[in-house]
DNA sequence: ACTGGCACTCTTGGTGTTCGAGTGCCAGAT
DNA sequence: ATCTGGCACTCGAACACCAAGAGTGCCAGT
């Protein structure tokens, strides 16, 4: 439908209801507005579009702009300045912090929108290094590398003292059993350690077990970051009330989380939510575009930015495929 | 003066200009609204108080507010509801990440503002301990925790590897020298040390001696945690323009250091700062309530609320000298 | 030093009224 | 069959206008 298509672009660049003369005459199909009249009141009885009140234009529902997304066949390619300006964002960048910091901040400001990048996530993610540090002799510091340079950390009150000795060798077991192995498999691998030390330091060798195996269940680490909130109250027109509302669902990790957690697990492809399609209803007028990426060939969690469903969303869709796979490409490299 | 005190209340109360009328019937003050006029005339004249347009109410200036704020005698003492809201909104953090994050949901409930939250600064902490884990024999990764019990953990490349033996020793000269040490004092604890070690191995021990007292320096991970960044939205008609430079100024963690940064020294007490007394400009209508906390005696970083000038003021300074002085117990105790 | 009164000033809110963009529909042209 | 031009109709946005009310400053009187 290309009346659909044109309504969706003027409106995105206009933010005002469009109708048919003005529809007629910006784009260049070469009928009259009356023609132009009988496609939209098809289109209002499929449901694509609407009119906020009689006698004012249409602005596509959320199904409108799904119909376009999805037809959308060639997503915009992006700019050689934008490709750059990516490319100089992202450059030196000193760790895995830094990367999902600065990944964020190009994101949010290619797009003028939210955008979210989570932490690579651990369950998936190898182990390169497991390290134990006695503080104090009933006090551990335990500490756990992934190979993707994350590096997470807890200290351990043990109900007994352990010798020098006994921290050495479950060290070395830790190394021994969890290293190169995923993060997901590791609970089983380790289970049963604390039965190769004497009776009268099991509970404390099962303590600091129990803290790595928790540390690596990785659930209660997962992380997402954002930036660009501030874009919002330019985009605060867009949104019937204030708000308050979606800058309360983005502070809540566990939302973000699950909304990308909710996305499918297509690597490298981008996938579109919009408006009603959230389940949270703090959301019911923003839109999310978000892609996964991944050292390797696997996706490891998910980046996107978020906004009003009246978005661009070639361009958003362009720009989180280009930083989805720079940053999958840095991760690998 | 306590017209100034009755027209601050009213008008936090209202949010409306307030008038003489109003004002001599709503607070029990028996005098004439007429009476009432002429000290109104006279705080104008002073410039504690303009009217925003010709026979319009007062409303305090940022010169009223401070005046207000510095004659406060007592802060309202927090009810005994909420005491127990802060006592059970903290309860049960597991580390120090738990605790900074309880801390900062628990002030933004509390004042139903933006909660800012310094982690526990390097400079004044003193060191509890130094690790340092060879991965590979030329990949190091240094562990410094902190007596507050931040961790803070960074991977070192070094140009020559070292053998485990001149890692033992390192570890063991950098404990000797570094630990009970004040962060800021280290760096000249450490100097020469590489020279204690064989000449092909100084480049790299000086790498990672480098490496602790650049974070020790710790500058570069000082970090701010926020919370309640929706409450801005409610409050947003106290705004002229649009809540986006506010939501700026807050996602840019140097701007926040710097506002925390600028706060006066006193422990325990705490300082407020007024709409125009900020140096960056997009928080020229919000107003800071800040105090410093500490293990110990010592202040170690700062929390506090910003809001909109027109802010309940005793009860965010009761709710953060409440709150600083909670942390302080847990970080101590 | 406080009070009551009075004239004056503005904002606010409600009411028409007009203007224009936009629509639906129908008869005619292609 | 499909597109087009025309026409009557609707409804929100903008504007002017008016009345009400809240507030002020000032002055004379207690």
């Amino acid at each position: 439908m290309a009346v659909l298509r044109a309504i969706v672009e003027d409106y995105v660049a206009t933010s005002e209801p469009v109708g048919s003369r003005s529809l007629a005459e910006r784009h260049g199909l070469g009928v009259s507005p009356a023609t132009v009249r009988n496609d939209m009141a098809a289109l209002e009885d499929a449901g694509y579009i609407a009119q906020p009140h009689t006698s004012a234009g249409r602005v596509p529902t959320d199904a409108g702009y799904r119909l376009f997304v999805d037809r959308l066949s060639a997503a915009k390619p992006l700019s050689g300045a934008e490709k750059r300006a990516i490319a100089s964002l992202l450059e030196g960048a000193v760790d895995l912090d830094d990367i999902v910091d600065r990944t964020v901040r190009a994101l949010a400001t290619l797009t003028h929108q939210v955008a979210l990048v989570q932490y690579p996530s651990l369950v998936r993610s190898q182990v390169r290094h497991v390290e134990l540090i006695a503080m104090e002799p009933s006090r551990m510091l335990v500490v756990v590398i992934a190979e993707s340079g994350r590096v997470t950390q807890r200290v351990v009150a043990t109900p007994t003292s352990l010798s020098d000795d006994d921290v050495a060798r479950l060290r070395a077991r830790l190394i021994a059993l969890a290293v190169g192995q995923r993060f997901g498999q590791i609970a089983d691998e380790l289970i049963g350690l604390e039965q190769e030390f004497a009776p009268e330091v099991r509970d404390a060798i099962g303590d600091v077990v129990a803290a790595v195996v928790e540390m690596l269940a990785g659930q209660s680490e997962e992380r997402v970051v954002l930036a660009g909130a501030s874009h919002l109250a330019e985009s605060a027109i867009d949104f019937t009330g204030t708000i308050r509302p979606i800058l309360e669902a983005i502070e809540e990790q566990v939302v973000m989380l699950k909304l990308l957690g909710e996305l499918a697990e297509d690597s490298g492809e981008v996938s579109v939510r919009i408006g009603s399609e959230h389940t949270h209803s703090g959301l019911a007028e923003t839109s999310l575009v978000a892609a996964g990426y991944g050292a390797g060939r696997e996706v490891v969690a998910h980046l996107g930015v978020l906004g009003p469903t009246r978005m661009d969303y070639p361009s958003s869709i362009a720009a989180v495929r280009a930083v989805a796979r720079y940053l999958s490409r840095i991760l690998s490299g």
